[in-house]
Order: C-alpha cells, then sequence, then structure tokens
DNA sequence: GAAGCTTTTTGTCACGCGTAAAATTGTTAT
DNA sequence: ATAACAATTTTACGCGTGACAAAAAGCTTC
C-alpha cells in the first residue's frame, strides 16, 4: 500500500478526506463535527494513529487545557498522594496535568515556578514550602497564572485556598490526650522545613493554654526531610536524657512520630494507653504508614481527599470564571481523630 | 518610562540592542556569544525578565532539551525516591525533566506513554508497570523515542536497561537465613501488581533448590499497590491459621513485611533472631520505612541511588549518540544485605 | 594597520497549527 | 420543492521561534 507517512494535520485531513479546519475543530471538541464527519476522521485515526503536535496547538490557543501541579516534596507519602489524587481529578476534567516538586529547597521552587509559568498552563494548584518560599517571587506568580493554594496558606496570594485547619487538628489531640491521662508534650524540630509545623506550634500553645495548662516543649535538632531519621535521634535523646516531662508525648506530625516510636522499641518501653505502658504517643496527619506502626498511632487524620478533591474543583470553577474570583476564598476542612493503640 | 511591554523574542531584542537571531542563540547557549553582548543580554534580562515561548521553541528545535521520567506508582516511597533522584539528575544535566506516573494501571501507563510522545522528548527513563503493561505499546512507543528502561527489564525494549539484580537479592537473603537459622518460608501475595515480584518469586524457589531445600509458599490475596494493608490482612489470617511452616518469614518486598509486622505486633509476637523470639522476619528493597519498623527490619538494599545515576547517565549517553545503541546493554546492580534486628 | 578569524547582523524560509471570513454544501422544516 | 439554517470547505493570514546563508562588523595577531 503506497501510504505516505502522515506527519501534519494537513496530510491527515488529506487522508481521512476531510479538511484540515475541519479536522483541527475535531481535535478541540468531537462534538462540533456532524457525525458522519466525526466517523470518517475516526476510522483514519485508527488507521494512522495521528496525534497533533501538542507544541503548535498550544502556541495559538487561548485556552491550554493543562494544569501544573506542585508540592513541596514529592518523596514525601503524604505529598504524594495528594498530588496521585490532584492528578487523577485533572486527567478525568479533561486536563493535562504536569507535576512539580520543590524538592525542599526555596531556589528549586522557584525554578520549577519559571518552568511553570512557561507552560502557560489554564490554572495551578499550588502547595507551597510555605516558611522558606519565596514570598514575592509566588506573589507574581499568582498574578500571571490563576492559582489555588492548598496546604499551606499565604495571607492574599493566589485566588483561593484550600487547606486543613491546623487549629482543629491540634486542638483535638490536645483534648483528647488531656481528657484520657496526663497532658500531652509537644515533640517538634526546633527548625522545622515542612509547611504546617509552625502553625501546629502555636495551635498547641494556644490549646494547651485554654486548658489552663502549662505548654511543654520538647524540641530536636535536624534539618531537612528525613523527618524519622530526626524523630529517631532525637527521640533516643529525649529518652535518655529524661527530658519527657510528662508521659505522653505529642507529635507535630506522624513523620517524627514513627522515628520516636522506633526509638522506644528500641528501648524496650511499652507504648499505649493501657497500664503497664510507659509512654503514649500521639501524631498528627494520620500518615498512610501509621496505621502500621507498633503500636499503630493515635493520630489526627488529614482529609487528603476532601482537601484534593475541593482544591482542584475550586481550580476548575476558577478556570471557568476567566482566572480571578471576586474576593479570596478560604476553605479549611476539619482534622478527625484516630484512635488507634498508641495513645 | 514608556516602556511597552516585552512579549517576542523581537521585542526584547529591540529593547536589548541585539538583533532577533543573536538572542536565539544566546538562549540556545549563552556560551556562544561574545563576552559583550551576553552582557548587554543578561541587563536587559533583568530589567523585563522576558522568556522565551516554550510551544515556539519547541515547535522547529530537533533536540528538545527535556526528558521525561515514568514509573509505576508514584506513592509508593521507593518510586518516590527513584522519580526524586532522576529528577535532580536531569535537571543538573541542563534538562527540563517531566514527571509522569502510571498510577499502577495499564490503561493510565499507556495514556501516559502517549502523552509524553507528544512531547518530544530527547529521552525517556521509563520504570514500566512489568506484567500488566501494554507490552506492544511499550516496544512501539521506544521505536519512536529513545528510551533506557529502569527497574523493570522486558526483553529487547529499549535501548538500555539499568536495574537491580533480583537473583542476587534473594540468593542473599535466602543464603544468610539459611545459614544462621531455618529455612525462609516466601511471603507473597498471589496475584502481584508490582514489577519485579514474579522474578523474585522464580529466584527464591531457584536459591531453595540450589540449597537442595523445598521452597514454602505463602500467598496472600490482594489486589493493587496497598502493600502493607495485604500484608497485614495476610499476616494476620496465616498467624491464626498457623499457616507459616517455619519460624522465618522472608517477604518478597519491605511493604509487605512492614505490613507483616504490624500484624505480629498485635498477636503478641516477639520478632528477631535472639532467643525467646517467635519469628524471623526478613524482606527486599530497603524501602525508606525499613529502618524504623519495630523491630528494624533486616533487608536487601535496592541501591536506588546507582541505578537512579546510572540510569540517567546512560540516558545522557544514549542521547548524545543520536538515540540509539548499536547494543542494547543491561546493567545489573547487585543487592546488599542489611542486617538489622528483624532476622 | 592589514590579514585572518570570529561574532553579529540581516534576511528569508520553515514549522504545524489556530482562527476568521466567505463561499459552498448538506440537512431539516415548511 | 423551497426556504432557512447548520455544517463544512476554501482561502488567507498569523503565531513566536529555529535554522541557515550571506554579508557586515568586530576582534586578535603579527
Amino acid at each position: 500500500m503506497g501510504e505516505l507517512t502522515i506527519r501534519t494535520m494537513e496530510d491527515f485531513a488529506a487522508a481521512s478526506g476531510v479538511s484540515r479546519p475541519t479536522v483541527s475543530k475535531y481535535f478541540h471538541d468531537p462534538g462540533s463535527v456532524r457525525k458522519s464527519t466525526r466517523e470518517r476522521i475516526e476510522a483514519a485515526l485508527e488507521q494512522y494513529d495521528y496525534r497533533p503536535n501538542i507544541y503548535a496547538m498550544n502556541q495559538n490557543r487561548q485556552l491550554t487545557k493543562s494544569v501544573g501541579i506542585m508540592v513541596p516534596y514529592l518523596a514525601d507519602p503524604v505529598f504524594a498522594e495528594i498530588a496521585r489524587t490532584l492528578e487523577r481529578r485533572c486527567i478525568e476534567a479533561g486536563f493535562h496535568a504536569t507535576l512539580f516538586s520543590s524538592h525542599g529547597e526555596r531556589k528549586l521552587e522557584s525554578e520549577a515556578l519559571n518552568d511553570l509559568r512557561s507552560l502557560r498552563p489554564s490554572g495551578v494548584l499550588l502547595a507551597p514550602l510555605g516558611r522558606s518560599s519565596d514570598r514575592d517571587h509566588i506573589a507574581r506568580f499568582c498574578e500571571e497564572v490563576p492559582t489555588v493554594l492548598l496546604d499551606r496558606n499565604i495571607a492574599g496570594i493566589g485566588e483561593a485556598f484550600v487547606g486543613s485547619d491546623n487549629k482543629s487538628f491540634v486542638s483535638q489531640s490536645v483534648d483528647y490526650l488531656t481528657r484520657t491521662g496526663e497532658p500531652p508534650c509537644f515533640f517538634e524540630m526546633r527548625n522545622p522545613g515542612n509547611p504546617n509545623s509552625l502553625a501546629r506550634h502555636r495551635c498547641y500553645i494556644e490549646a494547651m493554654e485554654s486548658h489552663g495548662l502549662e505548654p511543654m516543649l520538647v524540641q530536636v535538632e535536624g534539618e531537612g526531610w528525613n523527618l524519622e531519621e530526626i524523630g529517631y535521634q532525637g527521640g533516643m535523646r529525649a529518652l535518655q536524657d529524661r527530658s519527657f516531662p510528662t508521659d505522653t508525648v505529642l507529635c507535630s506530625n506522624d513523620r517524627l512520630a514513627i522515628g520516636l516510636l522506633a526509638a522506644c522499641y528500641e528501648k524496650g518501653l511499652r507504648i499505649g494507653r493501657g497500664s503497664g505502658c510507659a509512654l503514649r504517643v500521639a501524631g498528627h496527619d494520620d500518615h498512610p504508614y501509621s496505621r502500621f506502626t507498633c503500636p499503630s498511632l493515635t493520630t489526627v487524620a488529614h482529609e487528603y481527599d476532601l482537601v484534593s478533591d475541593c482544591g482542584a474543583e475550586t481550580l476548575f470553577r476558577l478556570i471557568e470564571a476567566g482566572g480571578r474570583f471576586d474576593d479570596r476564598t478560604e476553605t479549611l476542612f476539619s482534622a478527625r481523630l484516630v484512635l488507634r493503640a498508641s495513645a
């Protein structure tokens, strides 16, 4: 068969017996051409598996039909899960999703933002680094690209924010622990790199004071995102120095708690709320593995799915609204206490 | 200041007092223009923060300076870590990396491959789903795009393969366990979804037979990528039914082992190699959390970093070689036994 | 200061498709 | 059958850049 290879839309249009603009229209919206025409195009499509050049398409299109997703650290299971859910929602909504990670570094976040901007996406779902973000850079970015902020709020930046209410996280855990035993001390990094740590720090202090109790902080050293290791090392030291002021430890997040539990196990400490237990340990986030720690970890669930779904929905509404909202909405999801064996 | 907005390279060239082709050359390789010219361009660059239109650029470029990275499941910490390392290597080498995940589904893998192809990348690092991949689809993809296969080999497909030697994984664990106690039974999924499970299954049988021992399989039910849960449920059942034929359990991968350890803990079983321990448990991969299980997990390390580095290097060589190698090389890294407390 | 080389300019074509307007064809209702 | 309308084709232009060739300008070296 003397079929010459199909390279351009021109070629393909000729092969399918339809004009090029009609083919173009078909790819823009298959429902916009007559049924008989659509069938001819789709028949040719199977025969030649032609795909339009994405670069040439986007060069002149006003609506790119692509969205960017950016998270602070993709190797963190919580963000990996959020990114996974977001990507699926975008694909289902007919968008092409491009995934970016800041790798925990300010510089890389800014660079990724630049790359993202040059993709000219219809919209962006951005979970910023937070404290170490280049605030001005993000602000400028958000002025050019319709952006929904996720997980970590930055006041006044972006068209909307969707995340969890840190206050509800910490107040629930503090309330529960105080009600069922000794009030908790707070186990955290001295210089945290992940977004919500500082907010939780404040919320812990607030929650304790609202109970008329003195806040007790146990701060561990360490840099970066290797949180289990930091929790483990800090836990070992704290146990050796007997620097836990109570028998109840509330960890800033589950990853620190996982490290602390490992340290406790190594020290032969029994963890849990029964008699004969030396320590109660609780965390925050409902990390995918907190279900499988030994003992299983009592924690406060970060409702990934709700946040992701709502974030995606908000972005789609934003895109339909032309990229701007009249006023900036902030949607906060309450946390959900998950009782397990460790506290 | 009557500065009109800079939109095109033409505008920018005028604003910087240089001709447009020179600006184009600068973006292609800043070192290719004279120093004084470079400085003028860079001065203008700071003033106007112009960035060339990426779509218009790639429309005519033969070499896109972008690479695609694709993994089976981004929410799996092992693949998240591999993806993270690969992305950094690519950025360091001056490429723009685009990340894709198959989300564990054959259909999504094929679709992502189509999207990836239409990006016309210089090269692709592909860790395929394996058993559930659409082999023909991948083969066709690899004929069009220079591809290095990672982690999971598919015979004859792609220009090169870089991964770990499953035989060295399993033989090391079997040897060690057999040498220091009872020979291990093999704890695995009956219908595994992740890439290397079947290979490890075969290697276990081979290793046992080479010792003149009868292979003992403990297969658990379950679908998908929620491996800890599957290991936990399967472990609970096996412990109740007393279906572990020996006191030594070798898990197909660490995630199953993490679930099994949680089940053992809940059953009150002591794990480890000391006297007074009911069971020894070991895994494969050196999962990022295997260090923090209770007890810490004896395992065989998957050398992520070596595989990632070598994979990236191989791809860069491939790209420089014009996209084809004369013969298909397969690089296997040996595993490294990691002794911890659980076995 | 002139030869010899490198860099830059200028000009032109190509890339693959979006988009608009006008002309034509096809479809449906009357 | 004819009008009225919708879908399609034709025609033509534009998008922002890469690639190339030839001419002009700049720099280095002796």
